[in-house]
DNA sequence: GTCTATACCTAGATAGAC
DNA sequence: GTCTATCTAGGTATAGAC
């Protein structure tokens, strides 16, 4: 419940948010969205056209918001490696999933442009901005010089999407954390001497 | 419709794992199940006890199948490289998403023990199974000593899952083969000479 | 075994009073 | 703006005929 000095459009975009989050839009009835608004019918058809139109501002705001947590860590200080590895060690509610990869599963936002286009958008957003920061970091000889900033990029956050995937099926972030190590292992800079592996014949 | 020479109990399985592909468990009703199925009401109930009965035995039958076709490939020829890189680039339905992995997104199959369970298993059997692929390739020399094998694994799974995402969210496979062609470049057993990188200071 | 009929609840939206 | 009917359709399950 919004119910201290919060609009009534507003603490309906709020638990649409959560509701979104928790069971995903097929989930996610108009009753339900009403109940945890502490609202009526008539308010959210009067601000709203319909359970679409809601989700559309809801889904919205959440792409938003990961934007803006994301470009905290990624325009942060820090060498690039320093950054990717923020980012993905970040602290994070694992079990809960990612708010706007998982509307992905979601057949009807996948099936409406409108609902699609933010989560899309964000992805894509994370997939380029991410692709900038290995690039700075291969040009400064951090990253192996044969990488692909966009490849990487796309690696680091599906090992993300897929690590609540992993967390969610197992009920345990252990799972998630594993992932992102593994990933971290493979991205580390190579140290002065000593680890350049010997090849052997394959 | 699965109307030749198949049993009432197999159409309403087959039917329930492709509406659960498509849409879930929250979005799958009984009734799309069994207008697919080509049933009446009776029948369904008169086999199976409700929905999360059946589909249950819908789920662990994906599983196994699942199971199955990563088996097919993971012990199949080749170096342990080259079984992921084939693990990786198998075809797939990638619009369609993981039938499995999807499930964690949904809310009343991750509420339920006993509908979670296949799905955990079966994620957690294709980790230990590349665990063991990768460990094996590491003791050969094709990937780097420092390479924990569970950690690459769930990687591995983690960015196959993810990829879904990214590729759903797009609506093109693209995102998908961008995120393994990264992962296996960050895989790629280090060729004889010359590109051990020049480390450079942080 | 399979069908139809029936039941009750919820989803999603509209109408009109206040 | 918000509320309470009201409405049609669908979700989920049971009962009982065939």
């Amino acid at each position: 419940m919004y119910s201290v000095c919060v609009s009534t459009p507003e603490r309906l975009i709020e638990a649409t948010r959560e509701l979104l989050w928790e069971r995903g839009y097929v989930g996610t009835s108009p009753k339900a969205i009403l109940q945890r608004a502490g609202a009526g019918q008539g308010s959210m058809y009067h601000h709203f056209t319909g359970k679409p139109e809601l989700a559309l501002a809801a889904i919205r705001r959440t792409a938003e918001e990961i934007r803006a947590t994301a470009e905290a860590v990624l325009g942060g200080p820090g060498s690039p490696y320093e950054r990717v590895e923020a980012y993905l060690r970040r602290e994070r509610d694992v079990l809960r999933g990612c708010p706007v990869g998982r509307l992905t599963m979601d057949p009807d936002v996948v099936a409406s442009d409108e609902l699609r286009a933010p989560v899309d958008e964000t992805l894509d957003w994370l997939r380029e901005r991410l692709a900038a920061v290995v690039e700075e970091g291969r040009e400064r000889g951090e990253f192996a010089p044969g990488l692909d900033g966009e490849e990487i990029a796309a690696t680091i956050v599906a090992t993300v999407q897929g690590g609540y995937v992993l967390a969610r099926a197992s009920g345990s972030t252990a799972a998630f954390d594993t992932g992102v190590r593994g990933l971290l292992s493979l991205l580390a800079p190579r140290s002065p001497a000593g680890d350049c592996p010997t090849p052997t014949k394959a």
